[in-house]
DNA sequence: AGCACGATTAACT
DNA sequence: GTTAATCGTGCTC
């Protein structure tokens, strides 16, 4: 059934300082109406790209068809494929024209179960969701997501708030898979992952 | 028109 | 620890 307690986080919230949004999305809901049923997981890691002049964000690229969705309203979701097979999802941040986004990186699956397991046949419930492309996969989000609004509860996929995650289980390090990012980009602590 | 590369994953040795 | 899979994007010619 829907949550009546939460609405889905607002643009004031992704208006903050993307390091602040990237933050304060550790044990926030994701939700999603997969098939019919509604699935939702709390999100335990994310990464945050900021600005033109950060080497490994997209951005870096200036103002293209790809980077717009960054430059757009901060709640949008900027949904991107790699590598030839995976999509990752991420949120935009901060004042449209400045561009910068929160990747989630991974949810553990609170609701939902059934879908998600009939999705994922052979996969173990840790390894559902515990990387950016396999969250993608298991929430069947694509680049038909690409642009939409995750302030509302019309696409789908929205981000409510959950429980508080205290400065003491959470772990604040360098972001992951940038291989031929320069430094010192390639080392700001950038990323938050919830541990204990 | 062609090319190098990638915010990853799974399946190897 | 290493590597193949696989294709959209942005840059160069």
């Amino acid at each position: 059934m829907l949550s009546t307690e939460f609405q889905p986080l607002q643009n004031d919230f992704y208006q903050q300082p993307t390091l602040n949004t990237a933050r304060q999305l550790l044990g926030a809901r994701l939700f999603r109406i997969l098939d019919g049923e509604l699935v939702s997981g709390r999100i335990t890691e994310t990464e945050a790209y900021i600005g033109e002049d950060d080497r490994a964000c997209h951005a870096k690229a200036g103002l293209t068809e790809r980077t717009k969705i960054m430059y757009g309203r901060a709640g949008t979701a900027y949904v991107y494929f790699t590598y030839g097979m995976h999509w990752m999802l991420n949120v935009v941040t901060e004042a449209e024209g400045f561009p910068a986004a929160v990747l989630i990186r991974s949810v553990a699956i609170e609701t939902g179960i059934e879908c998600i397991k009939a999705r994922r046949p052979g996969v173990k419930p840790s390894e559902w969701t515990n990387g950016p492309a396999k969250l993608t996969k298991a929430l069947g989000i694509d680049g038909s997501f690409n642009g939409i609004d995750l302030t509302g509860k019309g696409n789908g996929l929205w981000i409510e708030p959950g429980i508080v995650i205290s400065d003491a289980n959470v772990t604040i390090g360098a972001r992951v898979g940038l291989y031929s990012v320069p430094e010192p980009w390639k080392s700001f602590p950038w990323r938050f992952l919830v541990t204990g």
